[in-house]
DNA sequence: CATAAATATTGACAGTCATCAATATAATAA
DNA sequence: TTATTATATTGATGACTGTCAATATTTATG
C-alpha cells in the first residue's frame, strides 16, 4: 500500500498528464530545451494560456524552467518520469500487507 | 511525435489516473481480484462513487470486471498497465522528426 | 527615458467532474 | 411471490479547470 503523500505527489503528476495539451507540450520538450515561444508556435493556443500549462508542467516535475534574459527554456525531468515508472510499478504490484485483508463486516459474501 | 489517436488514448487514462480515490483503488485491486463491497469496505466512499469509479476505470481498461451471479469481480488490467509505460517512454523520448523542428516565423530569437 | 519583445498574471466564463441520496435493476433465497 | 443483497443509474450540486483577452512585468535596446 503507498503513503498519502506518495498519493498525493503522484496524482498531481496525473493531473498534469490528463489535459492533452500537456502532453503535446511535453512530447514537444522531450525532443530537446525549446523557449515558449518554440513552443507556442507548434500550438494553436494563447500565449497566456501556454505560460499558464507551463506552470502547471513545472510545479509538479515533469518540467524544468530555465530563464535566460527574456526567454524562458523548458526541458523535460527525466527524473520525474523515472519516479512516475516506479510509482506506477509499486501501485499496480502485489502487497503482502494490503488493507483488502481486513475483516470484512458488512459484505456477506 | 506521438499520433493524436494515441494521445486520446493515454489521456483517458492519465484522466482516469489523476483522482485520488481512483489510484487508490487501483492499489487495493492490484493486490487481488476483489468484489465491489469489499473494495467499498477499504474506502469511505458511497457505494454509487464507487460504482461511478469503477465505470471509470474499466472504461479505460485499467481494470477488468467481471460478474458472477449478484457480485462485480474486478481485477487489474496488466496489459494496460504495461502501455503506459511504453507510450511514457514514446512520449518522453528524443524524436528526429519533432514539430519543435519547423521554421520558426514569430519568434525573433 | 521610451519602445519593443517575451512572458506572467488577472478576471471572466463555459464545461467537466466527484460526490451524494434516492431510486432502479438484477440475482438469489425463503 | 416476497424479501434481501449487490450493484447500477439518475439527478442535483458544488468545486475545479482550460481557455481567452486584457493587462502587467521583466529585460534588452535605441
Amino acid at each position: 500500500m503507498v503513503k498519502n503523500n506518495d498519493y498525493d505527489k503522484v496524482v498531481e503528476i496525473f493531473k498534469a498528464l490528463s489535459e492533452p495539451m500537456r502532453i503535446k507540450i511535453l512530447d514537444v520538450v522531450s525532443c530537446r530545451e525549446l523557449c515558449a515561444c518554440e513552443i507556442l508556435e507548434c500550438l494553436s493556443i494563447s500565449q497566456s494560456t501556454l505560460s499558464h500549462h507551463m506552470k502547471v508542467l513545472i510545479s509538479c516535475d515533469l518540467v524544468i524552467g530555465r530563464k535566460e534574459a527574456t526567454w524562458m527554456y523548458y526541458s523535460i525531468n527525466k527524473e520525474t518520469i523515472a519516479n512516475i515508472h516506479n510509482i506506477l510499478d509499486i501501485i499496480t504490484s502485489k502487497k503482502s500487507n494490503c488493507v483488502c485483508n481486513v475483516q470484512r463486516k458488512n459484505c456477506k459474501k
